[in-house]
DNA sequence: GCTTGTTTTAAACAATCGTTTAAATTGAAG
DNA sequence: CTTCAATTTAAACGATTGTTTAAAACAAGC
């Protein structure tokens, strides 16, 4: 991967950091940009090609180097770009005066709707899954803007559910209880399409019913997990 | 992709499946079969090269071809050679003189222990991720061979678990959120080392600690699950 | 030692990758 | 119109990919 820092056109981003309307160079430059976020999420990083990204977008092969530096800084922006889209699209909900129990259930049902969208922006969690298992130098940062919030929620909901005072790392693993099984529905997403038959993933794999369920053996176990078990 | 049916060297097998002793064939292509699973585990197929793969080796370039055809027919040798000796070292316990607390305890820990390991066999358990979320044309065949077997002694288990007579889907959806929490800490060990600071992962995140933890959520659940909620 | 068929080798192949270059085009200012 | 900087373009660059080729090395039978 190259410095990525090298010369970008002069009139990118006012002092306000908006974007200014120079119009010839601000279209090519976000028709890259929409054009980027689907191949790299189908190819990932490295299997994306530049000249596929350029095609879908209709410009030349140059221009993301003329704009983004390199095939590097263009994922950068997707990755931030992606990062303004879902801050806006999953606002983190304010769960202080509900119930813990409601609370849970929120937090699980947008866990798992983040998993299994299968709208136009699918293609964005596509691509997270693809820093999970491949990270690139921009993970990090996801982590604290995407993932940490939602794991911070949760132990604290959970440390109300659980009543007594447990270890840290018990509510953690808790959290990752929850986590793991909001994930797997899309992880193991191919293997669940062999495994179960469609016309009864059809029946009982939507979002409501897979929430409900997983909000309920949480809930079980907070319950059992006030007294110390062995 | 290629054919990857060309001509193959002559004497490969001999009737009976085994290996012929034809010695010198026997050592470049087994010794090409050996470097090649960690390569493919590391850098998935595409990224993967038959040039790193046989530098790995000590052969030439142009081994892979004559052996397997193409990069394709190697990959597909990788994947069944991971089979058999997945097969000889994990073999589905027999479990059916335990208490069946024992036996989802015993469950539990093989799988951890599957997505934890970080023996001279990690790849091929990082090999297995890899075909989870980019499907090769050998997914569902490693999906009937691995995972199936696993996913029915779940769900016989928890069936007697749970005691009352719950709907099938109900113990699958139990079922998938034990594997989900097993396979958490494999896919989202990257997260995790993010998220949870390193003394804490030394300390509370071996393989006993969490089969310890998930069977308690699950032995929970299961109690819980036995009268019909709501 | 010679022959024959198998395996290994160095070298080259065509294709594709990200990136660069230098010229052409554009749009506004003087 | 001319000037000039910003942007787009076609073309090429060097590097790397999987694969092929033709010759060399090897082992066994006679």
């Amino acid at each position: 991967m190259a410095n990525s820092a090298s010369k970008s056109p002069q009139s990118q981003r006012n002092p306000e950091g908006d974007i200014r309307p120079n119009e010839r160079s601000h279209d090519t430059r976000s028709r890259i940009l929409a054009a980027a976020g689907p191949v790299f999420a189908a190819q990932g990083y490295a299997g994306a090609t530049v000249r596929e990204i350029c095609s879908a977008a209709g410009v030349n092969i140059a221009s993301v180097g003329y704009h983004f530096g390199d095939k590097l800084g263009l994922y950068r922006e997707v990755i931030h770009a992606l990062r303004v889209a879902r801050a806006k699209r999953f606002p983190t909900p304010n769960t202080d005066l509900q119930k813990p129990q409601e609370t849970l259930q929120a937090l699980v049902h947008t866990l798992l709707a983040r998993m299994l969208i299968t709208e136009e922006a699918a293609w964005e969690t596509e691509l997270l899954m693809r820093e999970m298992q491949n990270p690139t130098p921009v993970f990090e940062s996801i982590v604290e803007e995407f993932f940490r919030p939602l794991f911070n929620q949760l132990t604290e909901t959970l440390q109300l559910l659980v009543k007594s005072e447990l270890p840290t790392h018990t509510v953690q693993h808790l959290a990752f209880s929850t986590v793991g099984q909001c994930l797997y529905y899309r992880v193991g997403a191919q293997a669940i399409q062999v495994l179960i038959p469609e016309w009864q993933r059809d029946a009982h794999y939507d979002i409501e019913s897979l929430a409900q369920h997983i909000t309920a053996v949480m809930l079980s176990a907070c319950e059992n997990f006030t007294t110390p078990r062995r």
